[in-house]
RNA sequence: GGGCCUAUAGCUCAGUUAGUUAGAGCGCACCCCUGAUAAGUGUGAGGUCUCCUGUGCAAUUCAGGAUAGGCCCA
C-alpha cells in the first residue's frame, strides 16, 4: 500500500514563483475594472477623515526611484489608515508649469514674441505637461498606488489657476505684496532674464584692473601721516564696465588693512595681499607704513568716484576675502547679487544704467549706446587718463554664460514683485506655528526653523512664459500698477472660467472697469504685466486650490509627506500662504524622507550613470519588491538602492510568499468557524503561536502608527522566518500530515494557521499591495469576507488569545529545543543520524520545577524537537543527550517506533498510524 | 564656504541612561532532508562599532575635530 496517499499533504495552486512583473499588471487590471478605489471610498463614507495632501511631482520625464519611494510611502500611509477605519481619500496632483517644460518645448518650438507665437508656445507646453501627466500616472498606478487617478489635480486646471491668482489678490489686499528691485542674470542676446539653471560656467578671459579710489574723508585720526596727502583704496575688478555703476567699496570687518606709501601718496589694501599685488605691478619702491587696522575702522568713509562725479561709501561685508584681489571689493549693487544685498543693508539703491541689449543708457553719457563689453577698453582708457589705473592684466576665470547662445551673461537690476515675510510679523508667526506641527522625524522642525529664520523676501515674479501671469495692469503713462480688489477679482474670475490663456487673448481693457483711468496720473492707456509667477507660488496654493475646493478633502489636512528638500520648498511656501491668509498651517503632520542614493551612498545622477526609473525597477523586480524596499529602509536617512539590496529583498519576499503559500496549502480543507476546537482544546504550541501573533499585531500596529515601516518589516519578516517557517510550521508538519483530517489537533492548528494567515495578509497589505491581494483571493476561496484585502479592516488584537503563562512556559521549551538542535548537529556530522527522526533525546533535569514543566509537555516534546523519542529523567544536573532512536521507521509517518510491526495487516506502521487508518476507515 | 543630518558585520536594521565575550534576520560556508522541492531544517564563520584627540577607573556609547556621504543655501 502507498501510505503517502493516506496522509494530508499540502495542496494548492498558489504559485511559488511570483513572476511579479507579469502578474502585477493583471491584478491592477482587476482593481481598475472592479473600481477598487471607489469601493474603498464607499465603504469608508462618513468615517473620520485622514487626508494626506499630495505634493505634486513635476510633469516631466519618467518617474525616478526617488519619486517612486515618495509615492509608495504615501500609499502605505493611506492604505494603513484606511484599514484602520479612516476615510483616507488620495487625490494625486501634478506641477505643470515652469522652466523645465519650457526648455523641453523650446528644443522643438522657437518662441515667437507675438501674441499668437506666445499662445502657440504655451499650448505646446500644456500638451507636453499633459503628456507626461499621463505617462507618470501609468507609472504610479503600476506601483500599486491607489487614488483618484481619473480626477487628479493639475496646477494648470482653470480652477487651480484661479486659486493662484486669487491667493495673490488676497495677499495684495493684506499688504504682503510689494514691488522692488533685484539683480537677475541677464542674457543680452535673448534680452531676457535667466534662471540659475540656465547658466553654465565656462572659462573666459577678462581684462582685470586695479584702480585707486581716492578718499574724500580724512583718516588722520587712524594714520596721522596721511594728513594733507592723497590716500586711495585699491580696488580690483574683472568687469571694468561695471565701474560707472560703482557705489561702494566693501571691506571685510576682520581683515587687516595696510597703509602703504608710494612716493608721495598712500594706498590702502589688505595687508596679506600687498606684496603679491606690488610684485605683479612691478613696484618695489614702497613702504609699509602701518598694518593691523581692521576693516571696521574704515567703515563709512567717503571716497570720490574716479569719473562719475559722485562720491561712494566704504562698507563692510563678510563675503570679502583676502585670497585674491586687494581685499577692497568694488561694489556695483546693480550688477551683482552680493553687491546688491550688502548695499541694501546700507540703504544704497542700486544703479543699473543698461537697456535690454546691455547698452549703456543716457544715464552714463560717457558710454551711451556702447555695449558693456565694448565699454571695457574705453573704461580702461579713461582710468589711465584720470591717473587712477594702478595695474592692468588679463585673467582667465570661470564665468557664467547663457546655455543657449553661449555668450557671457551679466547681472542687471530689474523690478520684481515680492512677498514680504516680515509683514504683519509673518516670519515670527510661522516660526511659532512650526512647533504646533508634528514632524517625522522630529529633527525636521529644527531644519525648517533654521530656514525660516534666514529666508529673504520671496521674489514672486519670473521673466518666463509658461506659468500663471502676474495679474497686474500698469498705467502706460506713469507705470503705476493697479492692485485694486475689484480688478484682481475680475481677473481671477476670468481665469477661473477660461484659464490663464485669457490673460493673453483678451485686451487689457477687458480686465478693467469701463472708462477706467489711472488713479495717479489720469492716464487711460494700460498694459498687462508680461511676467509670470514663480512656480513655487503655484504649489504654495495647492492647499487652497485642492483641499479647500474639494468637499471630499479637508483643510488643514493631516499630512504632508515629501523629501527633505521640501523643508525649503513646498512645506515652507505652503506655510507662507496658509499663515499669511489663514493664520494656521495647512498641515498637522509632516513626514520627510531622505534621498535615494546608490549602493555606495552616492547620489543618483545622469552623469554617474546610476540613475534608475520607477518603471525599470517595476520591470526588473516588480512593484511589490520596490514597495518592500521602501518599507524595509529607514527613510530618516538616505536610502540606498542597489542590486544587492534588491536581491536580498527578493529573497525576503520569496520567504514571505512561500510562508503564506505553505499556510494556504494546508488550509485547503479548512473552513473558518466550521470545526474550530474551543481555545481550551488547543495544544499549548497553538496557544503560544496565537499569543505570538497577538504580540506581532501589537508591535506592527505601533510601528505603523509611528510610520516606522522598516521596524514593521523587521518584525513581520522575523515572524515569518523564526516563528513560523523554522519553528511552528516545521513542527506542525507531523500533526497536519499524519493525523486524521478532522482530528482536533489538526483542526486546532488549522484554526491558528488561518488566523495567522489572515492577519499576516492584512498586515502586509499596505506594503505588498499586490501579493497580499493574491493571497487574499486564496483566502476568499475558503471563506474570508470582502472582495479585496484593501477594503478589509486592520487585524484587532484579541485579548483572549494573549496568554503570558503559556508564553513563559514555552520559552523554556524553546531554549531546550535550541540545545537539542545543537546536539543533533553533532550526530549528523558524525553520520550517526541523517534526519532527526532517527534520533532520541534524553533530557536530565536537576530542578524539580523544570522537570515538572517538561513532564507536562512529555507527549509533545518529540514533536517539538522533531525527533522520534524523548525521555525525561530527574537527574543530578541539567544534561541533554542525543542518541539513535530505538525501534523501526514507520512507513507512513517516518517516526521511529517500537510499535512498528505490531499490527498484523499493516506491518510497517506504528501504532498511531494504524489508529489513524482505522479512524479514517482506510484500514 | 554656511545650515541641518548620517556613519555598528557583505545587506537591512537592533543596541549600549559609558561597564565583563556588541545582537537579529538575511546573505555566505558546511551539513541534513527530499511528504513546502527552482522549496524546507540545522550548525558555523563574519564586526579594531569611519578616523583622531580629549574627559572618565572605563568610550562604539559623552565632548571637540577630521574624513566620507546626503539635502538645502551661498
Amino acid at each position: 500500500m502507498d501510505y503517502s496517499k493516506t496522509i494530508n499533504l499540502p495542496n494548492t495552486s498558489f504559485p511559488m514563483k511570483a513572476g511579479l512583473p507579469q502578474r502585477e499588471p493583471a491584478i491592477l487590471e482587476i482593481w481598475d475594472k472592479e473600481k477598487l478605489y471607489e469601493s474603498i471610498r464607499e465603504k469608508r463614507t462618513g468615517k473620520e477623515k485622514f487626508v494626506l495632501h499630495d505634493g505634486p511631482p513635476y510633469a516631466n520625464g519618467d518617474i525616478h526611484v526617488g519619486t517612486a519611494l515618495n509615492k509608495v510611502l504615501k500609499d502605505m500611509v493611506i492604505k494603513y489608515k484606511t484599514m484602520r477605519g479612516f476615510d483616507a481619500p488620495y487625490v494625486p496632483g501634478w506641477d505643470c508649469h515652469g522652466m523645465p517644460i519650457e526648455h523641453k518645448v523650446t528644443e522643438k518650438h522657437k518662441i515667437e514674441h507675438t501674441k499668437e507665437g506666445l499662445l502657440k508656445f504655451r499650448g505646446a507646453c500644456r500638451d507636453y505637461a499633459l503628456k507626461y501627466v499621463d505617462i507618470q500616472k501609468k507609472q504610479f498606478k503600476r506601483l500599486g498606488i491607489l487614488g483618484e487617478w481619473e480626477k487628479p489635480y493639475l496646477s494648470l486646471d482653470h480652477g487651480y489657476e484661479a486659486a493662484i491668482v486669487g491667493t495673490f489678490a488676497r495677499l495684495v489686499k493684506e499688504g504682503y505684496i510689494y514691488k522692488g528691485l533685484r539683480p537677475v542674470l541677464w542674457c543680452m542676446t535673448h534680452k531676457t532674464a535667466l534662471a540659475d539653471a540656465e547658466v553654465e560656467y565656462a572659462d573666459e578671459t577678462s581684462p582685470t584692473v586695479y584702480v585707486k579710489f581716492f578718499l574724500k574723508d580724512s583718516i588722520k585720526n587712524i594714520y596721522p601721516e596721511t594728513d594733507g596727502k592723497k590716500v586711495s583704496l585699491l580696488i580690483w575688478t574683472t568687469t571694468p564696465w561695471t565701474l560707472p555703476s560703482n557705489l561702494a567699496i566693501c571691506l571685510h570687518p576682520e581683515i587687516d588693512y595696510a597703509l602703504i606709501k608710494i612716493k608721495d601718496e598712500y594706498i590702502i589694501l589688505a595687508a596679506s595681499l600687498a606684496s603679491k599685488v606690488f610684485e605683479k605691478a612691478g613696484i618695489t619702491d614702497f613702504t609699509v607704513v602701518k598694518t593691523g587696522v581692521k576693516g571696521t575702522a574704515l567703515e563709512k568713509l567717503r571716497y570720490q568716484h574716479p569719473f562719475m562725479g559722485r562720491e561712494g561709501l566704504v562698507i563692510l561685508g563678510e563675503h570679502v576675502t583676502d585670497q585674491d584681489g586687494t581685499g577692497c571689493v568694488h561694489t556695483a549693487p546693480g550688477h551683482g547679487e552680493e553687491d546688491f544685498f550688502i548695499a541694501k543693508k546700507y540703504g544704497i539703491e542700486p544703479l543699473s544704467p543698461l537697456d535690454d541689449a546691455g547698452r549703456f543708457t543716457s544715464d552714463v553719457k560717457l558710454f551711451e549706446g556702447k555695449k558693456v563689453f565694448e565699454a571695457d577698453p574705453l573704461v580702461i582708457e579713461l582710468l589711465k587718463e584720470k591717473g587712477v589705473l594702478f595695474y592692468e592684466e588679463k585673467i582667465t576665470h570661470s564665468y557664467p554664460h547663457c546655455w543657449r547662445c553661449r555668450k557671457p551673461v551679466i547681472f542687471r537690476t530689474t523690478e520684481q514683485w515680492f512677498l514680504s515675510v516680515d509683514h504683519k510679523d509673518l516670519r515670527k508667526k510661522m516660526l511659532a506655528s512650526v512647533s504646533g506641527v508634528k514632524w517625522y522625524p522630529a529633527l525636521g522642525e529644527n531644519r525648517i526653523k533654521g530656514m525660516l529664520e534666514s529666508r529673504p523676501d520671496w521674489c514672486l515674479s519670473r521673466q518666463r512664459y509658461w506659468g500663471v501671469p502676474i495679474p497686474v495692469i500698469y498705467c502706460e503713462k506713469c507705470a503705476e500698477p493697479i492692485l485694486e480688489e475689484n480688478t484682481l477679482n475680475k481677473i481671477t474670475e476670468l481665469i477661473g472660467s477660461e484659464g490663464s490663456e485669457t490673460w493673453f487673448t483678451r485686451e487689457t481693457s477687458e480686465f478693467l472697469p469701463e472708462k477706467y483711468t489711472c488713479k495717479k496720473c489720469g492716464g487711460a492707456a494700460f498694459k498687462k504685466d508680461t511676467n509670470i509667477l514663480d512656480v513655487w507660488f503655484d504649489s504654495s496654493c495647492s492647499h487652497f486650490a485642492v483641499l479647500k475646493n474639494n468637499p471630499k478633502l479637508k483643510w488643514p489636512c493631516e499630512m504632508y509627506l515629501e523629501g527633505s528638500d521640501q523643508h525649503r520648498g513646498w512645506f515652507q511656501v505652503s506655510l507662507i500662504t496658509s499663515m499669511a491668509l489663514e493664520g494656521k498651517p495647512s498641515f498637522k503632520n509632516v513626514l520627510t524622507h531622505g534621498y535615494v542614493v546608490d549602493g555606495a551612498g552616492k547620489k543618483m545622477s545622469k552623469s554617474l550613470g546610476n540613475l534608475i526609473t520607477g518603471d525599470e525597477a517595476c520591470k526588473k523586480y516588480g512593484a511589490d519588491i520596490v514597495r518592500l524596499w521602501v518599507a524595509a529602509s529607514d527613510y530618516a536617512d538616505d536610502i540606498r538602492f542597489s542590486d544587492e539590496i534588491l536581491a536580498r529583498l527578493m529573497d525576503a519576499y520569496r520567504k514571505i510568499r512561500n510562508t503564506a503559500r505553505y499556510l494556504i496549502s494546508n488550509l485547503y480543507d479548512y473552513r473558518p468557524g466550521e470545526k474550530d476546537p474551543a481555545y481550551e482544546k488547543l495544544t499549548d504550541l497553538d496557544k503560544y503561536m496565537l499569543h505570538r501573533l497577538e504580540e506581532v499585531i501589537q508591535e506592527t500596529t505601533g510601528h505603523y502608527d509611528k510610520y516606522e515601516f522598516y521596524k514593521f518589516y523587521q518584525v513581520i519578516y522575523n515572524f515569518c522566518v523564526v516563528d513560523l517557517s523554522s519553528f511552528y510550521l516545521d513542527i506542525l508538519k507531523d500533526r497536519l500530515y499524519v493525523n486524521a483530517p478532522d482530528s482536533i489537533i489538526r483542526k486546532g492548528s488549522q484554526f491558528v494557521m488561518y488566523r495567522i494567515l489572515t492577519a499576516l495578509t492584512k498586515m502586509t497589505a499596505p506594503v505588498l499591495a499586490y501579493t497580499s491581494e493574491e493571497i487574499w483571493q486564496e483566502l476568499r476561496k475558503i471563506g474570508a469576507a470582502g472582495k479585496s484585502v484593501h477594503v478589509a479592516d486592520w487585524p484587532a488584537v484579541e485579548e483572549k488569545y494573549l496568554n503570558n503563562e503559556v508564553k513563559t512556559k514555552y520559552e523554556k521549551i524553546i531554549t531546550l529545543r535550541a540545545e537539542t538542535l545543537k546536539l543533533l548537529e553533532v550526530l549528523r556530522n558524525t553520520k550517526v543520524i541523517g534526519h532527526p527522526y532517527e534520533a532520541k533525546v534524553v533530557v536530565s533535569t536537576a530542578s524539580a520545577e523544570d522537570f515538572a514543566l517538561y513532564k507536562h509537555y512529555e507527549s509533545e516534546l518529540a514533536g517539538i524537537f522533531i525527533v522520534s523519542q524523548v525521555e525525561l529523567l530527574k537527574g543530578e544536573k541539567n544534561l541533554v543527550e542525543v542518541q539513535k532512536a530505538s525501534g523501526v521507521k514507520c512507513e507512513r509517518c517516518w517516526n521511529f517506533s517500537a510499535t512498528v510491526g505490531k499490527d498484523s495487516t499493516h506491518t510497517s506502521l506504528c501504532e498511531r498510524c494504524v489508529q489513524v487508518l482505522k479512524e479514517t476507515k482506510q484500514y
